[in-house]
DNA sequence: ACCGACATATTATATGATTATTCTTCTTAA
DNA sequence: TTAAGAAGAATAATCATATAATATGTCGGT
């Protein structure tokens, strides 16, 4: 299942949108109050209909609140909708951080051990066949005949899709957006993170029906993951903390 | 056709978006095409700015999309954004099914244990109240001297937001939901299902910092409710083999 | 100090007109 | 006959403007 993370089209609704998602999850209004609809109109030269529109969908993503008389406000983060795949993506796009990174990556260590579990209890003959196409792609991308993070993403959505669980199955476009973001900004995570002979362990654990193996290898996988990320964050730390030296 | 049956909460958008979300999650557009902007105005005699901005606002959800001259569609399910806390309280409401209370169920068997052994590492004082006052609020319940369901969602809430972590901090919204409806349709689920004890061995693993304990703790109780389910289910299954067998 | 009436700013709603997009149908040429 | 292209039509997208509803603050009176 191919996964639309942009927009439609460039619709002057969605434009907006765009812009303002990204806006406001990078902290652009904390400081000073969010235009009223006039004012967003004038500013980004969109008809109050299109403001309006752009505004309400912010809305039903939890990043705005709008009264009569009182104005439109940026909602606390704490109430966005994190598990948007909009807002997680402006977020990584906008206000990219390793702290945030982590957090994703230490949820898909509790889901994903789990789905592989599930696949492994209840896949079908098809079901695994798409699972192989992942990995078959990640090995093709391995002499450079795919793209390797399009196959990495492949093999993790078809796990997801094999449990057989909508919620697990969610989660792809989640994993999908924060796979390819993280990539473009942390070129230590590309590497060769996991590689193909761990996820090969997953798929032969889920082919041979064992739960608990497949959960225990893609454990090992996101957790490899996770451990990349603790220590370029560390690294980066200790970056900063050279620079408080020398400066 | 029968039209809303949760009245505006604020708005004649807002209303319209309620009314249209849970029309759409039973699938009664799956065999007629989704009505033109205009047909749903006079439908529900509401202002074409209206329609449209509740429209696009379900757009932001992934329940529908909109394109000039091919008119409004209804999204294919398995695009829709189930982990949208309003998704999943129309689909409870209006669809609801012991088969999906499994599958987030599921979910949660897979999340909240990792969240309970996260928040045993990670918790500080202040976080282990909160979780001690939802357990507490739990016994006053017992004694008729709280709200049951309000006290449970209490302490998972708690431990979610013990984690430090957002993402699993936003897990609330759903599971408050889907405890709330569920209770509302099965009562075989409300009755005693996970005991204060369970709870209590849960804080007691966190508050002694211990995370393989509180994610047994927890998994215990998430499990013993996914039990519950797995018999309801059972039954009524059972129920309508009966009830064929008689007709 | 409190209370209520009133002014005011802002979103909410309504309506009509125009534009852009794309599906359908018809026409035309090979 | 068929394929390509042009014209027409349906629908959402956009714009513009007007009115209503609703909070919020202000001011006068007690």
């Amino acid at each position: 299942m191919a996964l639309p993370i942009i927009p439609p089209d460039r619709s002057l609704t969605y434009g907006l949108v765009e812009s303002l998602g990204q806006l406001i999850v990078t902290g652009a209004y904390d400081t000073k109050p969010f235009p009223t609809e006039g004012e967003l109109s004038r500013q980004h030269g969109t008809s109050r209909s299109v403001t309006r529109e752009a505004v309400k969908m912010l809305t039903a993503k939890g990043l705005l609140q709008a009264r009569p008389r009182q104005g439109t406000r940026v909602t606390p983060e704490a109430r966005w909708n994190l598990l948007d795949p909009d807002v997680l993506r402006w977020l990584l796009e906008r206000k990219f951080s390793l702290q945030l990174l982590a957090e994703f990556s230490e949820m898909r260590l509790a889901i994903e051990p789990a789905a592989a579990a599930l696949a492994a209890s209840r896949a079908d003959h098809a079901a695994i066949g798409r699972i192989r196409d992942g990995l078959e792609r990640m090995k093709a991308a391995g002499h450079g005949e795919d793209e390797p993070v399009a196959a990495d993403i492949a093999f993790h959505t078809a796990v997801l899709a094999a449990t057989g669980n909508r919620f697990y199955a969610q989660l792809d476009a989640l994993i999908n957006t924060a796979l390819r973001i993280s990539i473009r900004f942390t070129n230590r995570i590309k590497g060769r993170a996991a590689g193909i002979a761990r996820h090969e362990e997953v798929l032969d654990a889920i082919a041979a029906g064992d739960p608990e193996r497949a959960a225990l290898a893609m454990r090992a996988l996101v957790q490899e993951v996770l451990a990349l990320i603790g220590t370029a964050s560390a690294q980066t730390g200790a970056a900063r903390k050279a620079a408080r030296r020398a400066g």
